[in-house]
DNA sequence: CGTGTCACCTGACAGC
DNA sequence: TGCTGTCAGGTGACAC
């Protein structure tokens, strides 16, 4: 569900609201989404008096600092978080409770399962490929044309859409990131990136830049992520201009949005604008 | 290094 | 109503 715009959305939330609470125990129903470490208990007895000094993200990654520890998170499709205070009856599919001083609670949901935690000493990233590995972190100054340029500098036949997708390259893009910009730049998804130009690249980082900029400012394009007792925060919808489109008129030219599968993933484009 | 396929899960939806 | 198949915003393991 989540890519960079969605976690940053939820990241913000977060540390506003749980910065300096102290967590006074965890309840844990789906122990297989503990990646580290293997001990389950371990898990529990660590994170049980530490207190969140800090909530960052890198790409996809939510990270909440518990000095000296780090607690990685990831909700890949479905992870979502909720604040709760500690009498509100517990949802379907959570999975995670942190309990805090303060008698509230951080509630972790995942409908499908998938998201991971890992709970490691600071300093000690490099046990986590994903993380360590990622690729330049867009919206930041790492992140610049030329940077961005030079990735894209190889003989490459890897379609332009498998690139943007590959957390290595550039972190934080997902299926509908990486379709928008791929639109707004009037790219083909399927292009091999030797092909590109300069000009395309140029465009592509600009739209990159755009797409992942609104979706900020939208507080995340789909996500139903985080709620309280006031009702449902961070849902608001992101102006889409292909992505879920199949069939309806490009929001540019007219033609009907077409629908294939690019690099292993449902790929949306508009073959009238996208060349 | 690259690609494609499968797996991890549940739920929504289309078609019969 | 209820079955079956397909698909889903992510990633990692695997074979080739």
């Amino acid at each position: 569900m989540p890519e960079l715009p969605e976690v940053e959305t939820i990241r913000r939330i977060l540390r506003e609201r749980i910065v300096g609470e102290t967590i006074q125990g965890v309840d844990l129903s789906l122990p297989r989404l503990i990646r580290t470490p293997s001990e389950i208990e371990e898990f529990r007895q660590i994170l049980t008096g530490l207190t969140f000094q800090d909530v960052t993200r890198r790409g996809k990654y939510l990270l909440f600092h518990l000095s000296p520890f780090l607690l990685i998170s990831h909700l890949r499709m479905e992870g979502k978080y909720s604040l709760h205070p500690m009498d509100d009856p517990v949802e379907k599919h959570t999975h995670l409770i942190f309990r805090l001083t303060s008698g509230k609670e951080l509630r972790y949901q995942d409908v499908r399962q998938f998201g991971t935690f890992d709970l490691i000493p600071e300093g000690e990233i490099e046990r986590i490929p994903g993380l360590a590995r990622l690729g330049i972190e867009p919206l930041t100054p790492a992140f610049t044309l030329d940077a961005f340029k030079e990735l894209l500098m190889l003989p490459s036949k890897r379609s332009i859409k498998a690139f943007l997708l590959d957390q290595k390259k550039v972190a934080g893009l997902g299926n509908i990131y990486a379709d928008e910009a791929l639109f707004h730049a009037g790219i083909d998804p399927e292009r091999p990136i030797r092909d590109l130009t300069a000009e395309e690249i140029e465009k592509l980082y600009t739209s990159i830049e755009d797409v992942i900029q609104k979706g900020i400012q939208a507080g995340g394009a789909t996500v139903r992520t985080y709620r309280n007792s006031d009702g449902e925060m961070g849902y608001f919808q992101l102006q889409i201009s292909v992505y879920g489109r199949e069939g309806k008129p490009c929001p540019s030219c007219g033609s009907p949005i077409v629908k294939k599968v690019v690099a292993g993933r449902g790929t949306h484009y508009c073959p009238g604008c996208q060349k």
